[in-house]
DNA sequence: CTCACAGTTTAGAATGGTTCTAATTCGTTG
DNA sequence: CAACGAATTAGAACCATTCTAAACTGTGAG
């Protein structure tokens, strides 16, 4: 009966170290939101579900505070953007190298690792721009 | 001076051409914004940028009907919609395949055309998905 | 341990792009 | 030229996100 059960404590204490690595006061809601978010593995989230999940742990944590703590914690590297959809915006716990299948009518992201893909033939961007990075969307509909 | 002045008149005709082929009523509005959107080359608008500049040939389109128009004329095929900024909507003129660099601070999109680009090594998606296609933005910024 | 203070959270208002409503205007067809 | 359905429009509504400013809390100095 050792590994089956939750270990909140050990969570947390991850949770907490991961804030003090970035810089972050480990405060109650952002310890519940890393707990959530990080626990398990790649994630992606909205503000929405985010908000909703913590919510369902018992945690009261403003929908404000979801918001500043998804861009405190994508400023520190802990997450990432992913823009997919006009109309909300996708946080990625896996700041890895990678891409993404997008199922737009479900709001569903899923992996694609960076390994297994490969853009060739991106041309030299135009004098006095330098590429920031590469995002491939794979726009995927249900059969 | 045969061809270095505008051609109202065949613009307006190709603009209306285009319209009746694509079902839709040629209205002075719809005719107005087609002109400024297929008269020149390949462009990249948001429904702001395409009311403003519609408003300083002097003829007056609600922003309402910017709306419709962008949306009727991506429904008709004439337009494709390019999803790179969490803040606002783009609209191209070039319905071809082809990918974009992008200038997030200056809400820039820059053709790649898609002959020179290649992406590889693309999963089959997860049973029960199809591909729809595949969106490669290349985000760049200023030096 | 306590206190003070900067950092954090929060409710609610504000913002801004986009969509909706319902009344007016227009294009087409007979 | 009707007459009718389609299109346009002003303004309201919507909704994700951001802002504000007041209350709260983590922390470290004493
Ligand atoms: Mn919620
Ligand atoms: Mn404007
Ligand atoms: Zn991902
Ligand atoms: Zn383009």
């Amino acid at each position: 009966m050792a590994k089956a059960l939750r270990e909140p404590k050990d969570t947390s204490a991850q949770a907490i170290a991961r804030l003090r690595e970035a810089g972050l006061r480990p405060t109650r809601q952002r310890v519940e939101l890393a707990g959530v978010l990080f626990q398990s593995g790649d994630r992606h989230v909205t503000a929405e579900s985010l908000h909703d999940e913590v919510a369902q742990t018992g945690v009261k944590v403003s929908l404000a505070t979801v918001y500043n703590t998804l861009h405190q914690f994508t400023e520190a590297g802990l997450l990432r953007q992913v823009i997919v959809d006009a109309a909300r915006s996708y946080f990625d716990t896996n700041t890895g190298d990678h891409q993404h299948f997008f199922v737009e009518k479900e709001g569903l992201l899923i992996d694609i690792p960076g390994e297994s893909i490969a853009v060739a033939g991106v041309p030299a961007p135009p004098a006095g721009l330098s590429v920031d990075r590469v995002d491939v969307v794979v726009r995927v509909r249900r059969n």
